[in-house]
DNA sequence: AAAATCCGTCACAAAACTGTCGCGCACCGT
DNA sequence: ACGGTGCGCGACAGTTTTGTGACGGATTTT
């Protein structure tokens, strides 16, 4: 995750997308504005989100509906949602409540009430969701899942080559050696040969291809290891 | 942690927290009251808490010093904690949002109201722990009639396979040690063999075999098991 | 009290993973 | 172009981890 939060913003009003996404922007966070709700769950797909603003009533795909598709899909299922509502009857709150959202807010809302919740809502998910799944170029590895996956497709590793490629993962574009990824994959006092980690690499390598997409692993000749997600 | 969760509730008015008891034990919880601030404080250090409503007015420790102090405390850190709030003035409720409370409900509120926030905001710790019936995938089971089903077809747990499965499904595609599961559907203090959760999970796979559905249960080697609902 | 379940442990077999070796190719400096 | 060093990779045998049937004892049900 970088350091500006994504926020999601699903609003069919243009007056109201525009006056969220200059105070959104203005309070540090970075914006994709959605028109309809098609339009939302395909910019999540893009990028995933931080947080999503979705509103109640939309034309095509409803609030409601964009809300259960994002918890259906693997990446943003624990996506904070604040759904923004018009009406005020209770039916409908808990409806979305209901149905994954984990806030909503009551049209017209001030944006300092608005920020509030941002805040609150996303204290509580994100310590939660930013150490535990790490993303780098197509590949991302799950820590708590122990799941491994290349463009959406899961990836079996061995335990071994989970904890080099968690390691290396860490610290993208640095180039390790194969010492210190022994010290720091094996452990400091387990003895074993060095090319070990060659061998090691080589089936990460092998696991992690897919298609024809470049090899995330690059060697540096003489020096070692290290995870790359696109230069070359 | 046991199947019902325990809500603790501080407020000063008897007849609110009297009804509060009454509706929250009916609804399946199990409820701690506090009359004043530092009750609750006493009474979250007794038991962890799984949820908090803390009435907003209150003698001697006021709301929001309850919310400071829980967060202060490392076991009840990250316990969620709703507001309980007489006054619909907007600057309190953001100052409520911020000290560290999880959201706010103004007084009066319906039961029904206050359930879907209790749901919601249990959920995005715990995501399925709100409900009482929990279904993942062709998986559902009842915590409340203690009845475990797949695509429809009863099955019949012994209830160590039913907790380890409910442990499981709480959170579904968390991977846990086997000294985890220990710890939680044993419980900390018993002693028994590490091996012995091998031997439920066999036990609980072989229970939610139906013809050829996949097994829902993931080992993950050298790691411990997880309950997915998907991917393999 | 007898019967039926359920539980924890063990031992053994199957499966998965690991480390090492050796060979051949790639790359580098001369 | 050439020798030398570094690296990729298939093969393999040993080791670790997991699945599972069996069993005696404990607990619950009838």
């Amino acid at each position: 995750m970088s350091i500006k939060p994504l926020i999601l913003v699903a609003e069919d009003e243009d007056a109201l997308s525009t006056l969220l996404e200059y105070n959104l922007v203005n309070e540090g966070y970075r914006v994709a504005i959605a028109r309809d709700g098609e339009d939302a769950l395909v910019l999540a797909r893009e990028e995933t989100p931080d947080l999503v603003l979705v509103d109640w009533m939309m034309p095509s795909v409803s609030g409601i509906e964009v809300t259960r598709q994002l918890r259906a899909r693997h990446e943003t299922a624990n996506v904070p949602i604040i759904m923004l509502t018009a009406r005020g009857e209770e039916a409908d709150r808990i409806r979305g409540l209901d149905t994954g959202a984990d806030d909503y807010i009551v049209k017209p809302f001030s944006m300092t009430e608005l920020f509030a919740r941002i805040r609150a809502v996303m204290r509580r998910i994100r310590p939660a969701l930013a150490d535990d799944v790490l993303e780098a170029g197509d590949v991302s590895i799950d820590r708590v899942g122990h799941r491994v996956s290349r463009q959406g497709v899961d990836i079996h590793l061995g335990p071994t080559e989970f904890r080099l490629l968690d390691y290396l993962m860490q610290h993208p574009g640095r180039v390790f050696s194969r010492e210190q990824l022994l010290d720091a994959v094996w452990g400091a006092d387990v003895y074993v040969e060095v090319r070990t980690v060659d061998v090691h690499v080589g089936r990460l390598r092998k696991a992690l291809k897919i298609d024809a997409r470049p090899d995330p692993i690059r060697t540096v000749r003489s020096a070692g290891y290290s995870f790359d997600t696109d230069r070359r």
